[in-house]
DNA sequence: TTATGTTATGTTATATAATAACATGTTGGA
DNA sequence: TCCAACATGTTATTATATAACATAACATAA
């Protein structure tokens, strides 16, 4: 059986991997966790984490939910946003405001306030640390508790910016 | 006449000012700002500003659609849709994706990124400038062509820290 | 002035996203 | 065994946003 390789812009770059051997490497570390902390890692709660590292996309709930339907489960709307609630909960899903949308954290088990680039040519999203970023440097912040936050970078991939020079 | 004084917390900061003044200067701004660039500032579009800098809050659409109403303004969604679309795309208004609310802007004319720090406790928002903290420091985000960025930052506001030392 | 293109406003209907409220099932101890 | 906690399931509803189309206002060129 020939290996089939996933080629797609995830993680900490928009650079090319194996996303096979990346999906199991994400889906072990959720298992770990999951056993270390006494958490339920439930059918349902595995597909859904299934079904958003498969492509690592950010997908709509009611696009998962279209998923969880065709592949047996139950699909009301409660159901695909309570268990995004618990993934997005325990850091193993974060979600996308700006499309509405969620995708699997890539930095799994790692502290870190989560950040995307969205390419808005090919609909790629990577998610970068942004420990660097912060604190913001601006006095008004500097008091300020932060407990959240919530970065989406709009613009253009390298891969899809013509102009650049190579 | 006493000069009625209201105090909130917004702007660069969460600092206390006269926010009449604050709602006199950003309207002004505005009105030469479309003045100086040829756009049409109709009674809706200053009518929905004027909402907005009141008390410098986030509101959602339909809040503003219910004020409109009230005010003898027609109120179907597009109503409020297409004129938040002008403001933000003119930059009077920005939207906070994390509430599905918009606020109006405390930069106007100011070329930035802009950002807010979001109390969860006593749910003022306050805009800082985000030049200092672009691009976030990461050899990914080095290639990539920013456009737009969404930065919400939720936490607790020096006010509503009672744990803090004085 | 009239014709014409453009922009703004208005209406109805609908799409999309998220939650409330409540019922049933499952599981793991006291 | 019983109970408590949690997970799943259902129906209905709320909240947010847009599509599609109609009319009005306004600038400007014929």
């Amino acid at each position: 059986m020939k290996t089939k390789i996933n080629v797609n812009y995830i993680g900490s770059s928009f650079d090319r991997h194996n996303h096979e051997i990346c999906n199991e490497h994400y889906t072990n570390k959720m298992e770990k966790y999951c056993d270390e902390n006494s958490l339920k890692l439930t059918p349902l709660r595995r597909k859904v984490f299934e079904i958003l590292i498969r492509d690592h996309k950010p997908l709509g709930a009611y696009q998962i939910l279209a998923i969880l339907k065709k592949e047996g489960f139950a699909s009301s709307p409660p159901i695909a946003y309570r268990v995004l609630d618990f993934l997005v909960e325990k850091g193993f899903v974060h979600k996308i405001q700006g499309l509405n949308s969620f995708i699997a954290c890539s930095f799994a088990g790692c502290e870190h306030l989560p950040a995307f680039i969205i390419c808005r040519k090919c609909d790629n999203v990577a998610e970068i640390k942004s420990e660097n970023t912060f604190p913001p440097a601006s006095d008004t912040a500097l008091d300020f508790k932060i407990e959240e936050a919530m970065i989406e970078i709009l613009g253009i991939c390298p891969a899809c910016d013509v102009s650049r020079v190579i």
